[in-house]
DNA sequence: AAGATATGCAACCGCCGTAAT
DNA sequence: TATTACGGCGGTTGCATATCT
């Protein structure tokens, strides 16, 4: 047989923690730690809550050093860059964020970058819907087909995001040429087939703290002393400014610095990236496609 | 001023890989 | 080796508050 039974879920307490509850939880955290149990923790405190839910309350709420709201322009721009990258795989985009938890980035994300980003590039879409490639109005949730239907909404937006991009490298001639997705425009060292790196492999193995070193150790293009090519980090660094600029406009271009906490632009590590379970396939950023990025950004001149 | 709508956020749900038995 | 709980994660929901009409 396995494990004794979880919590009582017939008696556990739901909804909103109380001031009381939070207490109780955060001093016998801070005393005693949690004894790599979670389940046994609200037993022991004499809380009718489920470890998953004490777990979570402390990880999101009273775990020392958390910050809430207010997100710098820089943490903007690390979250978009990581999303575009690597998609919604917010415990590792929130590990790059001292203070920020997943589901903060995670709500924040969806509530307000989200539509910031794609609000902006649907009003670009209705201004140029006449303008629009075959390949583009195809792309439409009206017509897509079932294949299609059955990406995630995540590996859709970045499609969309990737069909802006092609569309503006190539804006006369698009539907002249087959969809190119950034994992396969290269031939060099940043393609994707060098670089098959899926979830289990660099993330579920890996200490949260380090997930883009080991990314990096797997996947992406080093030179001979493991960083990146002065040239390709030069593409990088470029490319986290244009976004900057699509996040904030040019008035505010310039203002990444060193973030709260330590993090700065430079520190954004950028990798390729095989979703392994995703029907897309793989996402990085190979230097052909930076360039592309960098297109998008100047040609929406926020 | 009141109702409707939008927004923000905390918490829950369900899935998956891992570990314990 | 099979079974089952644990831990962790992303997606979603529901409520409180803010804003709009």
């Amino acid at each position: 047989m396995g494990r004794a039974p979880c919590c009582d879920k017939a008696t556990v307490k739901k909804g909103p923690w109380s001031p009381e509850e939070d207490a109780m939880l955060k001093n016998y955290i801070e005393e005693h730690g949690t004894g790599g149990n979670w389940i046994a923790l609200p037993h022991k405190i004499g809380l009718k809550r489920c470890g998953k839910s004490c777990r979570l309350r402390w990880l999101n709420y009273l775990r020392p050093n958390i910050k809430h709201g207010d997100f710098t322009p820089e943490e903007d721009s690390i979250i978009c860059s990581l999303y575009i990258s690597i998609g919604s795989r917010w415990s590792i985009i929130a590990a790059q964020l001292p203070g920020r938890t997943d589901n903060d980035v995670k709500n924040y994300w969806n509530t307000k970058l989200k539509k910031r980003l794609l609000g902006r590039r649907k009003d670009r879409d209705t201004h140029h819907r006449q303008s629009a490639t075959p390949a583009m109005s195809e792309m439409s949730t009206e017509n897509m087909n079932d294949g299609e239907r059955a990406l995630s909404a995540s590996a859709m937006e970045r499609i969309q995001l990737c069909m802006q991009l092609q569309e503006l490298q190539n804006p006369l001639g698009a539907h002249h040429n087959p969809l190119v997705w950034p994992g396969t425009l290269s031939s060099n060292s940043f393609n994707s087939n060098s670089s098959n790196v899926t979830v289990a492999e660099q993330g579920q193995s890996s200490s949260m703290n380090e997930p883009l070193m080991d990314a990096q150790m797997e996947g992406v293009a080093m030179d001979g002393l493991g960083s990146p090519s002065s040239a390709e980090n030069s593409n990088m660094i470029s490319m986290e400014a244009e976004l900057e600029e699509l996040l904030y406009g040019e008035g505010n271009r310039g203002k990444a610095g060193v973030v709260d906490g330590g993090v700065q632009q430079g520190d954004v590590d950028w990798w390729s990236y095989d979703q392994g379970k995703s029907p897309v396939g793989s996402w990085d950023f190979t230097p052909e496609a930076n360039a592309v990025f960098q297109d998008y950004t100047s040609v929406y001149d926020i």
